[in-house]
DNA sequence: CATGGATTTCAATACTAATTGAAGTTAGTG
DNA sequence: CACTAACTTCAATTAGTATTGAAATCCATG
């Protein structure tokens, strides 16, 4: 039971639950992510018990709409976790219509999987392109003129460059998600290649 | 000179650079830079001389103004270098009002002053953030009833995780630059904390 | 199996960011 | 030092995303 005083306790909870929400929004949308789905976790991640729809809704200020899309994108992502209407809340009449929601605490899990999931699909994507222009460059050469013949080189080995720069990062974001430790220095030759 | 065959040469070429062009800008725009600066980057990496101003407009199709504010971008990263006006090409008429801009080759350095500057401003904001939020919740406590007070206690702790994760974040992302090679097994260990 | 609260969907709207291009400025050149 | 090509600036436009909220759907409950 709150007593009186607690009414400036409760304010200042709640803004400091804001700011938080604020700043992994802020940071889940410089990953390219939705502001919405991190100020969401917050709100999960800061509550000591499961949310619901509703609730989520009242704390963070978004719409119906926007709180139901963005806990499926989250639970997707594996970042919230939905649980079961606990038996003593079931006794005490809460409805199990109900869905509760609770945020995944295990953000190593979280970064491993974002980073195995989505930046590999970026990275394979860039390595396709590249493939393809060499392809592309491959019919060059024969029946061309000197100059054009140079310059096909040129361009030959800077996009191959650039391949093998993306290979090396397909390779180091595979190794992490497993070891949980890079070498960089691998990459950083690759990155200063010359030519 | 070119010969007759290569015109299907050229055009090979030129869908080539397009192909890389659009991936890196893509690259780029996943990381939070204006697509235009990765295309205007991969058409100068793929450019075996200077480009000026005029040439980049042609090859990329991009507008006057987007072309000169993009290289102003990527000298300030650095991606990018003015080169003088070749002896050469002063003595053959090239006029000293053009200015020649080739690709910075050394990735490494790119990257790790991306990291460095862009990356780090961004931690340091969340640092701040989850601090101020955690001022805030120092005042609550006392004069506050016993739900209120536990429930603060959570907050606090959830927020101290965050900031702790956040200032490994930190520690990691300065060694990087440096060292050029990153533990992650130490922050895995922030990651994993449960409470 | 009808009811109504809970949830989802999605077309419309609001926001944010990128790009354009014409007007303004700068600086080689004759 | 006037001229003009090269470059820069920035207000307007366009493109791209995120968010809203009302209508449709779902489903535990009586």
């Amino acid at each position: 039971m709150a007593s009186s005083s607690d009414i400036g306790v409760d304010e200042a909870r709640d803004r400091a639950v804001g700011i938080v929400a604020d700043a992994v929004g802020e940071l889940m949308r410089f990953w390219n992510f939705k502001p919405s789905l991190g100020r969401i976790w917050a709100i999960l991640y800061l509550s000591p018990g499961p949310l619901d729809a509703e609730e989520i809704e009242a704390r963070s200020g978004l719409s119906t709409g926007n709180v139901s899309m963005s806990l499926q994108e989250l639970l997707q992502w594996g970042v919230v976790k939905r649980v079961p209407v606990s038996p003593a809340g079931a006794a005490a009449g809460v409805s199990s219509r109900r869905r509760l929601f609770v945020a995944e605490t295990d953000m190593w899990a979280m970064v491993a999987r974002v980073f195995r999931e989505r930046e590999l699909h970026l990275i394979e994507r860039t390595i396709a392109q590249l493939e393809e222009a060499l392809d592309l460059l491959d019919g060059v050469g024969r029946g061309a003129g000197p100059t054009a013949m140079l310059q096909s080189r040129f361009l030959v080995t800077r996009v191959r460059n650039l391949l093998e720069l993306a290979k090396t990062g397909r390779r180091l974001l595979e190794g992490l998600s497993r070891t949980g430790s890079v070498d960089f220095t691998a990459i950083r030759d690759v990155l200063r290649v010359r030519s």
